[in-house]
DNA sequence: CAGGTAAACTAACATTTGTTAGTATATTTA
DNA sequence: TAAATATACTAACAAATGTTAGTTTACCTG
């Protein structure tokens, strides 16, 4: 199969790529950077890839689809609303600690996408968002929550988690999972006491 | 007074930078772009700047010493923990509001500094991070608040709270003070019930 | 009004950028 | 083994980049 070589570089084109994004920025990472990183000239690279652009559109669809999916799933669960986010939150810590690089681009380089993926990929953000919400709101309805606003105690979530890509390294004195509980305690109990 | 004139347009250059790199980063911005926004050629305004790179750290190493010397104020404050550190998260949540353009490039763009300047700002980074931490890690040795990891507490703290720049706009319906009181409540008390 | 300085302009520079063309070398298929 | 395909290379392109040089215009000071 033709395709299925060709999928071993481009996959490490994505991978390197989205380490250089991650440390460099976008428009901080040129192509030859990236060939380097890679050990193939630049111009060779485009036997696997169509162009830069498109590297990025695949990383962070690639991510965005996965929040989706996700999303979708955690929302036919039979649990409280209290679960629901709580794993939404376990969702976005795992995803940044296994898939870190990526996922630090999609959050922070998808603004350099162009046209009509630029659109998509904020839509995609804004419908992941309203889910979100949704499921916020309802647990308040339902009385497991507190009422708060909506709007701010999701984004307060989201962005809460976000700092685990500028900080987490495996050998840090603290596991995976007790990160998760940390967080999660943090953000629902509250830090006063 | 030679200064005087020359400080005018030299803060509407920085000004602008501030909004174009925070629109579309430092190294999506070029020095025509930044000119056609001032409202000048791009080589006109080295009569003002020395270099984009000098743009950046102007910026940048504004932020971090407002944070810095503000930081320094609220310790020497004789209230509890908590009033201290809900005052540095009004002062991080006001600072986004009021000049959200450059805490956005200091949060984002510090990145692409060069040198002993990215060296400095690493390190004012860190020493504010140090005394953020020190205040959450007393607060409770001295009761005040949960037994929490500080560092998870702190990243927390202030992921949180930068999602403002994203999201507010000041006719959204939402005052800052409600802002503040909402996010200060999440993070201090939590989402459950 | 004269002289000097500040600040704008145009033109050009050397690099760096993403990308393409053309070609050579492996690797797979028949 | 022969033909075909995939994949690498070198060289070069056009465009864009930050910046400098040289010049002209506006403005303040004496």
């Amino acid at each position: 199969m033709a395709k299925k070589t060709k999928s071993n570089k481009r996959q490490l084109i994505l991978e390197e790529a989205a380490k250089l994004f991650k440390a460099r920025g976008f428009g901080g990472t040129s192509m030859r950077d990236l060939g380097a990183q890679v050990g193939m000239e630049a111009a060779s690279m485009y036997n696997h890839i169509n162009s830069k652009d498109e590297i990025l559109e695949i990383i962070c669809f690639q991510i965005s689809d996965t929040y989706i999916s996700q999303l979708a799933e955690i929302e036919q669960t039979a649990t409280s609303y209290v679960e629901k986010i709580k794993a939404l939150i376990r969702l976005h810590i795992r995803l940044m600690i296994e898939d870190g690089a990526a996922v630090s681009v999609a959050n922070n380089d998808w603004k350099y996408l162009t046209n009509d993926k630029l659109e998509a990929f904020k839509q995609a953000r804004k419908n992941y968002e309203k889910g979100f919400a949704a499921l916020i709101e309802q647990g308040i309805a339902a009385g497991e929550l507190q009422p708060v606003n909506a709007s701010v105690a999701l984004f307060t979530i989201l962005s809460a988690v976000r700092w685990v890509e500028l900080w987490y390294r495996p050998g840090r004195g603290i596991t995976a999972e007790e990160l998760e509980e940390n967080i999660i305690t943090l953000l629902l109990n509250g830090l006063a006491k």
